[in-house]
DNA sequence: GGCATCATATTGTCCGACAATCAGACAGGC
DNA sequence: GCCTGTCTGATTGTCGGACAATATGATGCC
């Protein structure tokens, strides 16, 4: 019947003017914020206080500190806090292979499609580059994943669409490691992969944006095929390994 | 030649530490953390330090407490945190409308089809009440725009498939504005979403994955239509109003 | 200009303190 | 039995002050 009244401690209000302060782009990128002490003394707070809320736009990636700094400073989001955040909720909202797979499967084509139709010079030669390595490379499976990931990356780069690009990378990181399994164990994995990177890439140089999408929904459900074949459940979960980003 | 050594300060050990146990579920959801005073006596650093870390763990939306309660518990990030965050993180990366309206165009087709492939009958229901309840309103435009928004969100439920939900909700929050200006200046706006809802509601019905696939990718192409004939720029930037979402 | 030197400012961490309030126990009245 | 008021203890939010380590910036020297 009534609403709890509202009440906000002090950490979080200060920590939401500053962050409606950056998103409103009064205090902009690569900016230094002020130091805590002043900080303190202009919110007329105690500076543990304020250490608090800058532990949590730090956290929101909204704020960081250059190499050795000492000083913070006003950043935007690095990819890799996002992508970490993303497949973090992902693990803990118990997403499967399958579910993730098929994401990828929704939105590669779309992603395929927007490369060909507007990939620059420069792009194209970094997809080429990466599907060349790829096939001259029998090397160790790590790499092979390293590479197939960066497949899908550069050609989100290639698509020039941000948002192409932020959703692209948590789906591939967090089907890494079943990537992996599916090297070690189907041995025609290395083969179809390659002819569906070489297929893509003609289309993108092309600029044929209907035979990129088709290529790249083909390269998608031979993933697929790769988990049957190398026995994988597909309800398996996707975990993200908690390694120590400590940035 | 050398990576310079790692030195990450407490705060930031004892958050990872935490963490850590969340992710691997050795702390499982809703259990209750112990309190700063017996951290602190675990981790043997201050208080001080510990509510740093718990700061940022709170941020990330791993810990929270309840209504109006005290001690903190482990949860997993809600929806809203997420969401928040990705959009927050979009807005940054000043993605314009046209890029988080290709985003949407490319993933929606696939979770029409996936919905009409696996709803189930509730989620079936949920879908024809929102379509109804939007049709049957003439009313003020924010409803209208929530409705729609809903729709979209029914039907990436109806998926099964978490991933398509999470990635479905940020996008739509961005375009939310522009779409209420779309409503206010497009005369015809209702009646294309009405007839596109109603379609798309048929063929989950009907379990018809192609024509679901189909008629949602019309619905997201009349949007950009809505765009031109309303006269939003494409290039116009999203921007995510930083509401006090103090939780 | 480039480089070593040094004083200062700033962060990371600690300690101790106190008010507000939440959780639970406990008793009393309908 | 259940609701209400009261009490006690535990826990959080905030404060002030302190100090070591080190990044920052100025200074002087070649």
């Amino acid at each position: 019947m009534f609403e709890p009244l509202g009440y906000a401690p002090a950490y979080l209000r200060v920590s939401e003017e500053i962050r409606g302060r950056i998103l409103r782009r009064e205090l902009s990128e690569g900016q230094a914020l002020p130091t805590e002490t002043e900080l303190a003394r202009q919110f007329e707070v105690n500076r543990s206080t304020v250490r608090e809320a800058l532990r949590k736009l730090e956290s929101n990636g909204l704020i960081g500190r250059r190499r050795g700094g000492k000083r913070l400073y006003v950043t935007r989001p690095t990819r890799e806090a996002i992508v970490g955040g993303l497949s973090q909720a992902f693990t803990l909202h118990r997403a499967r292979v399958v579910d993730v797979w098929e994401a990828l499967q929704a939105v590669q084509p779309g992603i395929a499609a927007a490369a060909a139709e507007r990939r620059s010079a420069a792009s194209l030669a970094r997809l080429e580059e990466i599907a060349r390595r790829f096939a001259s490379r029998q090397g160790p499976r790590a790499q092979a994943v390293a590479d197939v990931a960066e497949f899908f990356d550069a050609l989100g780069e290639a698509s020039g669409n941000p948002v192409f690009v932020l959703l692209n990378e948590p789906l591939l990181r967090l089907l890494r490691p079943s990537l992996a399994v599916i090297i070690d164990r189907v041995p025609q994995a290395r083969g179809r992969i390659e002819t569906a990177q070489a297929k893509v890439v003609a289309a993108v140089r092309a600029r044929d944006t209907v035979a990129a999408a088709d290529w790249m929904a083909r390269h998608v459900r031979d993933f697929r095929r790769g988990y049957e074949v190398a026995g994988i459940p597909l309800s398996t979960e996707v975990g993200d390994e908690p390694d120590a980003a400590l940035s």
